[in-house]
DNA sequence: ACTAACATGTAATCTGTTACATGATTGA
DNA sequence: TCAATCATGTAACAGATTACATGTTAGT
């Protein structure tokens, strides 16, 4: 999931490490920051994979910054990611945030439908403590005011996302892709 | 995470691991079931900590179950995290929904409020891409529209979130807690 | 003088996954 | 008979964290 995030960051301008793990933080949930352990090995295993270059810069800055661009290489990578996501990129929510928040780069409003479908095709399936087998439930079915949150929590959610996936589905298929006799 | 929803179903009632591991599969983000890999380890791990026996049962069913019975260690275990959860578990969305549904167990407004006011606390901080600095953002603020996507699910789920988390807290106040002159 | 923020890195560990392995029972 | 579901388990690996390690610069 970082790594995706780094693809994304990197394709939209060069930056270094700490930069990057600012940006990545700001991104995840809230204020919690990437490790640097989970940082910097990642930015070395991309470099040996030919997905980045490293340009040392030294100044009068703290200390020498390590400029990342990414590589032909790597562009093709993040846009491999963003067509074929896998699965846990559709069904976690976390995954599925760091996804959306670089799909544009994908540039082509047929391929980014298709990754808006497989979401749409996996909310609107009945499964999870939403469902009592084919029944939904409802607020009421619960017993205790702490599984009572979440069910209005994740109804909410679930019912904005729905909401907001079909009218960008519209307009992704509308300005480009009407369909003619 | 999946240690905390063991714990939890297991305080309810005995249950064997294939039971244990459709529930957990449930509760945690819609149908993704959680590995053999995960959860067998996971129990004999618990039982050699003395968290919880085992009892097989052998009958005409398709295997042996291995009926698993919380102790007192784990009962109290359980207790402990629900009162003392780390950062984690107010922060993570999926691992704060898990702390949610066994929340009741606790049995003490008192502490169950001082949980909710935590995550009261984080979810009110300005901080993450929803703001700008000071200056909480708005969705015509992003480019594309599947930042905005981002945002405007994000926002929904926190309204709602903070909704609640307020009249919950007072509820959990009232009854119990009132303040005399 | 001290603290926060800048900046990069390694080693040990934790949590969970996939792939492999086994075998019984139920229903089409 | 064949597939799905029930039921438990191990080994290898992936992804990320914490703790450790080092050093500079800017602000109070």
């Amino acid at each position: 999931m970082i790594e995706l995030a780094v693809l994304g960051f990197l394709y939209e301008q060069p930056l270094h490490g700490y930069d990057l793990r600012k940006r990545v933080a700001a991104l995840t949930g809230h204020v919690r920051p990437i490790a640097d352990g989970t940082l910097y090995p990642l930015i070395k295993r991309m470099e040996a994979a030919g997905q980045l270059t490293r340009e040392v810069q030294r100044g009068q800055i703290a200390a020498p910054r390590h400029m990342l661009t990414l590589t032909e290489v790597g562009r093709a990578e993040l846009l491999r990611r963003l067509r074929q996501p896998d699965d846990l990129f559709i069904t976690d929510e976390n995954r599925w945030f760091t996804l959306l928040a670089f799909l544009r780069h994908l540039d082509d409003p047929v391929a980014q439908s298709a990754v808006l479908n497989r979401r749409l095709a996996f909310l609107t399936q009945p499964a999870s403590f939403l469902w009592d087998g084919d029944r939904p439930l409802r607020a009421a079915d619960f017993d205790d005011p702490f599984r009572q949150g979440m069910f209005t929590i994740a109804t909410a959610t679930t019912r904005t996302e729905l909401a907001w996936l079909r009218t960008t589905l519209a307009t992704l298929a509308g300005p480009t892709g009407e369909q003619r006799p």
